[in-house]
RNA sequence: GCCCCCAUCGUCUAGUGGCCCAGGACACCACCCUUUCAAGGUGGGGACGGGGGUUCAAUUCCCCCUGGGGGCACCA
């Protein structure tokens, strides 16, 4: 919590290039906007584009359309600008250059003329002697002279931060309180690349300073790097933001979520039939609670009452189980029926196959979308639900998934219900009565009639009318496909169970 | 190997010294409702990792162990 003496808050976004972001990572992101707009302050995206070996092209775009396909919207970015851009480092270099020099001049940095091969050998020396890891070179204490001379010469080199040796580093993590390392621990790491390019130890001080970031949200990961980040904050004589670790996601391997690890891209869910509020919903919620029972949040709602310090520190696991349960909570209670409508009519218009003209029938997924929005926990289910709506013709099943229970050895039993079915119903629609009560009416008055338990009649005609086993409710389903296709589904089915039968008997 | 962080049901969590023989949600099981499938309702099993302290009193505070995670690049 920001007090009134504290800097308004901005916070940021700040991801790589390097491919779409998963959820892992977009959570951050998620906190990181609620609570930008929960204080009224700004949120912000910035492109760390420092590595250049390692840039996916397209990813800022698929970036923010990940964003955007959650809700989240960003004040300043690479793509609309703002008081304090270009809000993508590569396009910053200036910037770092000057802050090494002076870090140079300052003696707080170095120039380390080690070759890969070296810093590899040392690696693997360290790692066979069992030593502390890191750079504890000849460079730090190379003559001023031959620094200047090397350097005149162009021979390739990096800057490195002259961490101190002795004593130790605190710094304050808002959800775990002071840490503390000892700075032999500390090695003198690269700030700038020898192609001129910082790394993020050196870019993400100058830039959080520059666009006067408050809060300084990211990952766990970097908690080690945490005290070396910080003594170069103090060098570069910027006051120090508030840091907030967030949490990792463990996949359900109990790794960090990653791609190794199960992670999926934001806009995979989005293909897989997920709701972005549910997404949204859930993300927030793995990983900070409000209180012992809320559990659905509008944004709005989180909006109220997020709070950085509600975060729990403890890395959870992601439950894909969970998730699924919250999205059908949304399909169910938590959108409004044009919008729903809407999601299926896209899906259906994607998945129903070639032969179904398109556009699409609107006004009939409106018909049907409140009887399957319970019945349905994913927007991809939508289509093998309800195909059978827009299809002319449905082919029954094999005559055995109707020969079951009541119907077994009895194919000439089932053929006739369902004439008589076919019978009654097409002469309810002569009395201009079309509607689901009054179909029920009838065939409860049939299966009366002839001795059947309801739910056997039923089966049999929920079969031959959509062909499936599992549909949405019989009456309201038959209502809508209509008297005519109705009738006519009942007598195919029909007749294909005596075909079945003779051509079994012979 | 070294450094850092963390530790309540299978999973996500509530809990900040007594309200807790620990509450909720997902998942699981049973029953109810029922034209299928869902949804819904009711009930059930299920956790404070271990050991030391501190205290009249520890899930809550401290230490050790154990366990889990993260990090140790001219990557972020």
């Amino acid at each position: 919590m920001p007090e009134a003496t504290e800097r308004p808050v901005r916070v940021r976004y700040a991801p790589s290039p390097t491919g779409d972001p998963h959820v892992g990572n977009i959570r951050q992101a998620i906190w990181s906007w609620l609570y930008a707009r929960h204080t009224g302050g700004q949120f912000y995206v910035r492109l760390e584009d420092t590595d250049q070996s390692r840039s996916v092209p397209g990813s800022l775009e698929r970036i923010l359309e990940s964003l955007r396909w959650l809700g989240i919207d960003w004040d300043e970015g690479p793509d609309i600008g703002g008081p304090y851009g270009p809000y993508t480092q590569s396009e910053r270099l200036p910037l770092y250059r000057e802050a090494a020099d002076r870090l140079l001049a300052g003696d707080y940095a170095y120039r380390c003329f080690c070759t890969t091969e070296e810093l590899a050998a040392m690696r693997e020396r360290q790692k066979a002697e069992g030593t502390l890891p890191g750079y504890w070179g000849v460079c730090r204490d190379l003559d001023a002279g031959v620094v200047a001379e090397r350097a005149q010469r162009g021979d390739p080199h990096v800057v490195r931060f002259k961490m101190p040796r002795e004593g130790t580093t605190t710094f304050n993590d808002l959800l775990r309180g002071d840490i503390t390392v000892e700075n032999r621990t500390l090695d003198d790491m690269v700030i700038l690349k020898s192609d001129q390019f910082p790394t993020y130890a050196l870019a993400h001080p100058v830039d959080d300073h520059a666009m006067q970031t408050s809060h300084v949200t990211r990952g766990e990961e970097w908690l080690p790097s945490a005290p070396r980040h910080v003594r170069i904050w103090d060098a570069l004589g910027y006051p120090r933001p508030t840091f907030v670790h967030m949490p990792v996601i463990l996949g359900a391997d109990g790794g960090k979520l990653s791609k190794r690890h199960g992670a999926k891209f934001v806009l995979e869910y989005a293909e897989e039939g997920y709701l972005p509020d549910a997404l949204f919903n859930f993300l927030t919620i793995l990983g900070w609670a409000l209180d012992d029972h809320t559990e659905i949040f509008s944004h709005e709602r989180l909006i109220e009452v997020f709070e950085l310090n509600d975060i729990s520190v403890n890395p959870a696991t992601f439950d894909q189980q969970k998730l699924e349960w919250m999205n059908g909570v949304y399909v169910r209670e938590h959108t409004p029926e044009d919008e729903l409508a809407e999601m299926f009519a896209r899906r259906l218009e994607r998945e129903l196959p070639p032969d179904v003209p398109r556009p699409i029938d609107r006004s009939l997924v409106e018909e049907f979308a409140p009887l399957i929005r319970e019945r349905v926990r994913l927007l991809s289910e939508v289509t093998d639900l309800v195909d059978f709506f827009f299809q002319p013709e449905v082919t029954p099943p094999p005559a055995e998934i109707f020969l079951q229970k009541r119907w077994k050895d009895d194919a000439e039993g089932a053929a006739s219900a369902l004439d008589e079915a076919a019978k009654a119903l097409d002469r309810l629609d002569d009395t201009g009565e079309w509607a689901h009560e009054a179909i029920e009416a009838v065939l409860r008055d049939l299966a009366d009639r002839l001795e059947l338990k309801p739910g056997d009649l039923f089966t049999l005609c929920r079969l031959a009318v959509t062909g499936k086993r599992i549909t949405p409710p019989l009456f309201e389903t038959m209502d809508i496909v209509g008297v005519g296709p109705t009738v006519e589904r009942l007598r195919n089915a029909a007749s294909m169970l005596r075909e079945t039968a003779s051509a079994g008997a012979r």
